[in-house]
DNA sequence: CCTGAAACTGAAAATCGTTTTCAATACGAG
DNA sequence: CTCGTATTGAAAACGATTTTCAGTTTCAGG
């Protein structure tokens, strides 16, 4: 991800949450800088850290409810992992398949599009009407595999996962 | 699900619990059954409240614990959706893809084995490794997209949900 | 610019799901 | 049957999320 392009998402954002009659106060952008710039699925905990930098008085609280508008207005996506269930990443239109690193967190989408066809020969016959799908592979990226690899070593992916 | 595969899978957990040093109680053959004879994910509380009808000193602890042993064993499966993160059904050895009613929490399984190269695709060119992928189909269900169409009417599947 | 109504805020308390601790009990190998 | 050990349920601890509430901030309209 460019950095321009982290930009122009939260200017969407705001836009966004604007339009819907949300208003923007500092907590607020504060918790969408943090959420538009990372690279990473991050939980409310980890926003809380990162946003309060930006804006002392930041309460818990008002994470969570921003992340409730952001959610309903469709600008961020969760990740569920196996154990990290509620985590969230900003999300990309028309691409909703995620590669998680297990390592580092961080996160990327992908097309593979040809779940339409999976999809439609389900649906056919069953009689089941497909509303959503959820397509997450989890793995290793290449840092954080050359990292667990020099078993040890101290320079590493997992290190820097939230900076 | 026929009502004979779901007894062969209550056998095989039995089996495969004692072989690998777990005791037979009573407690874990009630959450046994519960989950070997469901055709829907549930959560724990849900096994609970079904398994205490044939254990009535059951405690939800011992549930966790069971539900521990049986997904270490790989006997039972994750089911996340965006609101319920820990409901767990019968692994399907061999059918990792899931189909899940959001009506009445039903869950069926599914081929779809041509994940494998899209897979391949994503690691060539990133060197990411996938270790693992998490394929889920959302939807209505025949039964509950015709409750859902007969608004009002009393005859639904959501109603059973757990019966 | 002001001004005021409504949205928003953070702190504290309540709540929910899950885990830990612990003394008593039940399993099952021998 | 007996014994060592895994397992049990109750209670307490715990972490994550939600609710409550009184004070504050935003922003549309004058």
């Amino acid at each position: 991800m460019t950095a321009s392009s982290a930009e122009e998402r939260l200017a969407r954002w705001r836009t966004a949450l604007q339009a819907h009659g949300y208003r923007l106060t500092a907590a607020r952008r504060a918790v969408l800088r943090v959420l538009a710039r990372s690279e990473r699925a991050l939980d409310a905990t980890q926003i809380f850290d990162l946003a309060r930098r930006q804006a002392p008085g930041l309460g818990l609280v008002t994470v969570y409810r921003t992340l409730e508008a952001l959610q309903a207005l469709g600008l961020v996506q969760r990740v569920h992992c196996n154990t990290h269930c509620a985590s969230y990443v900003a999300a990309e239109p028309g691409h909703q398949h995620l590669l998680v690193c297990r390592g580092c967190g961080r996160v990327w989408y992908f097309g593979g599009d040809d779940l339409g066809s999976l999809m439609q020969s389900v649906a056919g016959e069953s009689g089941f009407v497909v509303e959503d799908h959820w397509l997450q592979l989890v793995g290793l990226c290449e840092a954080c595999r050359q990292a667990e690899q020099a078993e040890g070593s101290r320079s590493g992916c997992k290190e820097e996962a939230v900076k």
